[in-house]
Formats: structure tokens, C-alpha cells, sequence
DNA sequence: TAAGTATTTAAGCAAATTCTTAAATATTTA
DNA sequence: TAAATATTTAAGAATTTGCTTAAATACTTA
């Protein structure tokens, strides 16, 4: 049994709310996985390495470290987090390591680039 | 001028990484706002509240505190966050304020829920 | 107007995040 | 094999986050 409402709401919709319960089970380990990768793209450093990664298929650590203006230590660290959530993938040449996106996980962040390239020629639209 | 690279790589492609700046600086303000939007839906207890608002249409405090098993204060501190972000929106009833998504920002996020709904359906496929 | 209900605000704390600097690793080239 | 290059790893500091509990606010009803 769960535990009982704390809404006392005269008004409060029990139906409603075990109705939202269930949903919300169901979802769970979607809910689960999306924000994880979310919270990854929700990072100004983190949603720039996306973009250009997205922009030019690929790029090494020394590239990025030199667009983003930061040190490499802080980029490579930046782009553990993302390989770890599976959002990105490396090939090594030499010792050069090239980043690019891993087609898996596009599905779910490809919206968020058109999103950028609507938005920002909406802009420029504008300013002309 | 800029600052010198700092890839030192004989192969390092210039006229790409310059590219690559000016494509950043284009897109920067739109990749902030998104990136904001992002973090606020890239935490597991927001992205239910908003999975639950988008399903419901609307939803109290109470409600939601009830539903995801979470104390009034923490609920209603997120749901702020939310609404300074301009995700969603409030609206009173007497003592009760219910909560809504905001339609403006709607096109970032929607493709989330329908990945939800997708990801969630597969899911249950499976287990049939 | 007093008591109860729905919510917010505030203060504080533990954990997580994001950078910094220094050192380690791996590969290439002289 | 020594020096240089590309990258990672590690340790640490400053900041942010997400909750907790207690108190404040606002509205409703007895």
C-alpha cells in the first residue's frame, strides 16, 4: 500500500494523482537515462563540444581546446563525461585522439542542433 | 587578432579552426539560452515535474510533492527554478497554484516527451 | 478573528560540478 | 634513446546544486 496523500485538497483528484503514479513508474528508466544525457548537453562547454562536433564530424582535444579557448585538461575532462554517458566516441590516430558524436545516442539530441541553427538564423534574420 | 593556436599539430587545419570560431560566436547566445533550458530538464525530479505537467495539462504543488514522493519545499523549489527559466508557468486558485507548461518554450522540449512516450513504448514491447 | 490549508522563503549542509595546476602516459621524431 | 607532442589523470579549491527543517505568507473557513 502506498502511503497516504499528503495533498488534503478537498478538490485533490486521487484517481488523477494514482493515474500519475503508474505513469510515471512506467517511465521510469526512460525519465532515468534522458536526463542524464540531458544534463550533459545542459552545459554551455559541453553543448559547444556537441555542436562543433556535430558541425564538423570530427575533431581532437588540441581543436577544441583552441575553439573553446580552454585548457586541455578542462576540454579532455569534458569530453570524458560525454564518451562515459555514450554521447560521444574517440579513434586514435597517432597520438592524436579524434572525438566525433556516436550515431546511438543522436536520436535523442539531433532536435537540440536544429534547434540551434533555427534559432541563430532567426537571429541573423534580425539583425539584417 | 586572436591568440596564437595552441595545437601545434602539423596537420592542425587553421582555416577550419577558424571556421569553427566564427560558427560558435554565431551561434553563442542561442547555445546559452539552450544550454540553460537543458540543465533545468537534465535533472531527474525537474524532468518528471515537466513529463507530468506536459501529460496533466496542469498540476498543484501538493499534487506533484505527492506523486513523486518529495517534501512541499523541495517540489516547490524546483518548480521555481522551472518558472525563472520560463518553462512553465503558475496560476492561482484560491489557496492552490496550479503549474503549466508555457507554450513559448514548448518546441525545445517536445521532442523529449515524444522520445519519452517512444522509448517508454519499446520498453514495454519487450516486456510483453 | 482564530484555526487550518497550500505554498513559499530562508538558512544550512552534504554532495556534485568545473575549473586549475602539476604530473603521468603514450606516441612520434630527431 | 632523448626530446617533443597530444592527451589523460590526479589532487585540490571555489562554486553550485538539491535537499532538509523551521518559519513566514496568503487565503479560506469556522
Amino acid at each position: 500500500m502506498e502511503e497516504e496523500n499528503a495533498c488534503l485538497r478537498v478538490f485533490a483528484d486521487k484517481e488523477q494523482l494514482n493515474h500519475c503514479s503508474r505513469k510515471l513508474e512506467t517511465a521510469k528508466e526512460t525519465i532515468q537515462k534522458l536526463s542524464e544525457v540531458l544534463s550533459l548537453a545542459g552545459s554551455e562547454t559541453r553543448l559547444k563540444l556537441l555542436y562543433l562536433l556535430e558541425q564538423e564530424g570530427e575533431l581532437c582535444v588540441c581543436d577544441l581546446s583552441d575553439v573553446l579557448g580552454m585548457t586541455m585538461p578542462a576540454v579532455s575532462q569534458q569530453l570524458r563525461k560525454l564518451k562515459d554517458g555514450n554521447i560521444i566516441q574517440s579513434k586514435k590516430v597517432g597520438q592524436t585522439i579524434f572525438y566525433a558524436l556516436k550515431p546511438e545516442h543522436l536520436a535523442a539530441i539531433r532536435p537540440l542542433f536544429q534547434y540551434i541553427s533555427a534559432e541563430t538564423a532567426k537571429r541573423l534574420e534580425k539583425v539584417i
